[in-house]
DNA sequence: AAGATAAATATTACATGTAATATTGCATGC
DNA sequence: GCATGCAATATTACATGTAATATTTATCTT
């Protein structure tokens, strides 16, 4: 993806090292270590780790460098608090814009997630989780929507470990998901939005029994 | 703000230069120039454009280089339709959270704001509009959500040039305003989401009559 | 032994050189 | 005159050197 320069490189490598737990919350990062691991030089890591500061990933101190962003309770609450209005937000104009076409789309995003958790995959779920939800922003036909859900999705689950669905969990989530393409699938707004308060809900406390409690 | 380090410095005062119309829509920026004028060598301004490509205010194309982003209606219209999600979306807690100071604040705010008006402030007058709705956004407690709105009500405005208000917008917008302040005053949800919404879009409206027609 | 101070080291911050790439201008052929 | 190819120029992309700053270690004082 974007090979065209090496900063964009660098910048999903560094990413791809947070999803693969090779880089952790609290960790300091060294320019030159990380440039020599990826065998570049000390620019486009520089570059690359200035936008994942501003995206929220990493904090910067001036003249100290870049660490890992450790996530707590209160900004987790905030993240999915953003995250719910703008799905929430998205919904009226999705039932708006439905077409045929795009309902086979979901329909299948669905079917992928399950498929998934049957097969107890770990992180390549959670991208799963977010193709699903950011297929339904997507409906409204604002990019620009489609790209912060993107973006708050993945600062509230890049940070934690993420293990196979435990426990009831497992046959939850994809029902609610069914349960959301259902109220989507026959335009009922009201319900559409119940389900999805619902299913975030529940996600929040399932993920925070594993990283607060 | 912010002195510490140059990267940051320059940022801001880029921004400043597209707020003073130095730099306008559809130009490209070349680094070598940007440095000369700002006194710095190309890797902060580099580093500077890069973060301002990702905010959406530039575009950016490999071996090609940074032009300021020119905004389409298309464009406009997602980015308002984000806004009024968010400023909508925020409303709930706001009315949760309120207290006397807060609400000070914001009638302190909507003051300042009316008095620029009187004075035929205008890009000035355009910063003291993001400060009255971001201090609403603020009120929830999510600073989140509010850095996120302000990014997003400065993609809207930063992109044209701001003239004074003109005819009935001048007594109308600082009206809306006082509408506002007091429909969250009262702890009226509705009321309040009603003049947020017929605000923005009348702002909107009056707005597109200058850029789009 | 604890704390302060200073030297040594590590790291970032910034500038600059060079190679790669794109753009422009000019010449040439049709 | 218009298109095409090639040279010249401009600009970005990346690497690297150096200065400024922070951190660590060692030394000294009490």
């Amino acid at each position: 993806m974007a090979e065209r320069n090496l900063n964009n490189r660098v910048y999903q490598q560094i990413k791809q090292m947070m999803l693969n737990y090779e880089i952790i919350p609290g960790q300091r990062l060294i320019f030159s270590d990380l440039a020599e691991k990826l065998g570049v030089s000390r620019t486009p890591v520089n570059n690359a780790l200035s936008l994942l500061a501003k995206e929220g990933f990493l904090d910067f101190t001036p003249n100290q460098g870049y660490t890992v962003h450790q996530i707590n309770r209160e900004e987790a609450d905030s993240l999915y608090e953003l995250r719910l209005i703008l799905e929430l937000g998205a919904l009226d104009k999705v039932m708006v814009n439905l077409t045929p076409e795009k309902l086979k789309e979901l329909e299948k995003k669905e079917k992928t997630f399950r498929d998934a958790v049957a097969q107890n995959v770990s992180r390549g779920r959670f991208m799963l989780d977010e193709e699903f939800h950011a297929c339904i922003v997507e409906m409204t036909g604002n990019i620009y929507m489609c790209e912060y859900f993107r973006e708050i999705y993945e600062r509230i689950f890049l940070r934690h470990r993420i293990g196979p669905l435990r426990g009831d969990r497992q046959q939850q989530v994809p029902d609610e998901h069914h349960e959301i393409f259902e109220a989507i699938r026959s335009r009922d707004v009201n319900r559409a939005k119940e389900a999805i308060t619902h299913h975030v809900n529940a996600g929040k406390e399932y993920i925070y029994s594993f990283i607060f409690d």
